[in-house]
DNA sequence: ACATATTTTTAGATAAGACTAAAAAATATA
DNA sequence: TATATTTTTTAGTCTTATCTAAAAATATGT
């Protein structure tokens, strides 16, 4: 009888480790202390400590005052609790009749369940999903994403079109707002006129004609047609 | 990411007055440290801490060397409890696939999640299921539970039978040898003969007869016909 | 280059929840 | 009733994850 050794991560330790995969992507520099204890809504003196406590158990490089790196075995725990965040999101919308906008707090509790099988069955249950709700992807059982080509709205030209694949900033006021304006993913988008000295668009969705702020529009991602 | 939820009480607590409320079931006195402290794989010691805490919180009564019951407002938290606990087991079984002693573990994690919309969509979901995979009752948003008459098989004299609706003890081994056996809930058992000197019974399930010991016979509920 | 500002780390404190060992209270037994 | 046993509580320690305040290192601006 084999048994595979499963690390366990404390709720706290997975919230640190998930906090750096976001705050790595993109950025060739380690992550800083800083925008660590911003993000968790902590001090940085937290972060130190929690952050030698990881480097000790190999999940991420650190070096005083340079900022931290995730390994790949860091890599690998943080993108599945990532994984797990986003399967739950899409549960909570298809399944049990979550808005877009009511998700995020209870995955982020749900996230730390441990349990391979739930969250391979779940997966199963819901049909291999590749995004979740806010048109994010789901990353596989390796930690692979399917990397799907977006552009902020704010970058259409005039005349040009799109269809609706996701939002930048998940904020739930943020999605009430798209709500109240029918804005949903999956939806065309026009631009009819750009405004140059504030950057605000004016779109047709459906059949109706609204105008939008440059913020909403740098905070939308469509694929453009 | 940022949003801290801010639980009415910790995951251990909650584990403290889930314990009390199954400890309580039919006695009349108050529950013993000892008796929490076993049934939570605890020590005495740290028994008395919580049981201070909770009773300052007046979810319990407790006076020192006399046990613990809980107020009208620990049942209801406890009983809060007991039924995610329950619904979470059905949804495991029902939608993913697990079998009822694989359940257990993952209801303890997922019992702690904290939203009153989750539960109540999750009950939806499952059609309001009143009883768990083990034949528990469900209890509704009020504590109420449907008390359901049953017995237990060793009640059971020569020729009558029954159909097997619950279990006594529902640890994975006593619940993986009853799916060797062929005995799962909704079958019907027909005692054919009954051995004095060791309680032991012949039973005939299915087309099937086999012979059971008394232990057996001792955890398994049913409903006389 | 050097003073100033910012960032990061250290030091020390706190709170929750667990533990061990020992004292105190309750219960059982002779 | 006196003694022994068991149960419960207390006292003190430990770990994890936080915090504040202060020190140290790094970055910035003139
Ligand atoms: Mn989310
Ligand atoms: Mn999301
Ligand atoms: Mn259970
Ligand atoms: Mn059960």
């Amino acid at each position: 009888m084999s048994s595979k050794y499963v690390p366990m991560f404390t709720s706290s330790e997975e919230n640190y480790l998930k906090a750096i995969y976001h705050l790595e992507i993109g950025v060739d520099k380690g992550v800083s202390t800083n925008a660590i204890a911003e993000k968790l809504v902590t001090k940085a003196s937290s972060v130190t400590d929690m952050v030698k406590k990881l480097s000790e158990k190999e999940l991420i490089i650190y070096k005083k005052y340079q900022g931290v790196t995730l390994t790949n075995f860091g890599k690998k725990i943080a993108s599945s609790i990532v994984r797990k965040h986003r399967l739950w999101e899409v549960f909570l919308v298809e399944k049990l009749n979550f808005s877009w906008d009511e998700v995020h707090d209870v995955a982020e509790q749900l996230e730390h369940i441990k349990s391979p099988k739930l969250i391979n069955q779940l997966d199963i249950f819901l049909g291999f999903p590749s995004q979740d709700p806010h048109g994010d992807p789901i990353p596989d059982k390796d930690g692979n994403l399917k990397v799907v080509e977006k552009s902020l709205l704010s970058t259409l030209l005039k005349n040009e079109s799109g269809i609706c694949v996701g939002v930048n900033d998940s904020s739930s006021e943020f999605l009430q707002f798209l709500d109240k304006k029918g804005i949903t993913l999956g939806k065309q988008i026009k631009v009819l006129e750009k405004e140059n000295f504030d950057g605000s668009l004016f779109i047709s969705i459906d059949q109706k004609k609204l105008s939008i702020s440059n913020k909403i529009a740098n905070n939308l991602y469509i694929q453009k047609q």
